[in-house]
DNA sequence: ATTTGTTATAACCTTAGTTGTTACAACGTA
DNA sequence: TACGTTGTAACAACTAAGGTTATAACAAAT
């Protein structure tokens, strides 16, 4: 199965309070409205954005808005952030093999650690990108619409 | 969401089938003994086995054999096989962003080839492995048991 | 103090995907 | 032909994701 879209909202929704702060109030249904979905979706987003420190989020008011530099949060950071995969494992292992049986009962020796060796391989690659390099690659993209 | 068990179980599959096929008729009654599952999904795995050419399966008399060295087969090669995640895409993008919003129109081209670039590093990983790994260290487990 | 617009959160619904199960036809060998 | 097996389809149970509605808590403006 595929990584939830919640990370592609999450980077959305990041990328969104960071081009329109200044101008706009940002709130979850303006940011919503971007992303093509519910307001309730974003506003669970945001609650998550916010206990990992990202952004302040105001009640009563409204309206979103950053703690840190694009550059200083990593892809990582925000799929870490929304929790996309449950415990922590990337691959769902088969939950029954026969202890009985010598290949059965040696499976998990055998193959755990290549698979957290795989998924270290993804997330390191995740650290090495930050928003700002999406941010960047916006402006470049708009720049040219024009 | 997690990568689909069928990964895991395939690899089961195919390291019982090499463990074996000297000494026992491996049908695929005998697989969902030791991977701990029903007798059709291993046959399902199967046929995706032999369509990507890994193994020969019999009809009739029954029994399924390795066509291929394990140091031959990747970690990949399987995951391919099997295809655990759909439309080769890892990553589940949100499907509706809003073509009226600066952001929204550019997300897909600020996106999508970071997250291809994560896709490939996992998958870069997982070429690194092979079947043979994985046997050597069932190997050793099953020495220090005795 | 009340109104207004917002966030926070719980409950629920729908849909889709995975895994497992049953059933049966096709097959090959004895 | 009889037997054990594979191939496949149909379906059921379970789980998870995403969306929806409703409501309470909140903060500022009036």
């Amino acid at each position: 199965m595929q990584i939830s879209s919640r990370l592609t909202m999450a980077v959305h929704t990041l990328l969104c309070i960071a081009y329109f702060e200044k101008t706009e109030k940002v709130t979850s249904n303006f940011i919503a409205a971007s992303v093509g979905t519910n307001p309730v979706i974003i506003r669970n987003l945001l609650t998550q954005l916010k206990a990992a420190d990202f952004i302040d989020v105001k009640r009563g008011t409204g309206g979103a808005a950053l703690k840190r530099d694009l550059q200083d949060i990593s892809l990582y950071d925000v799929y870490h952030a929304v929790d996309c995969i449950p415990s922590d494992s990337l691959f769902h292992f088969h939950e029954h093999p026969s202890p009985q049986c010598p290949v059965g009962k040696t499976i998990h020796l055998s193959l755990d650690d290549k698979l957290s060796q795989v998924q270290m391989a993804m997330e390191e690659q995740m650290r090495r990108i930050s928003l700002a390099d999406m941010a960047g690659t916006m402006e470049q993209a708009l720049c040219k619409q024009r």
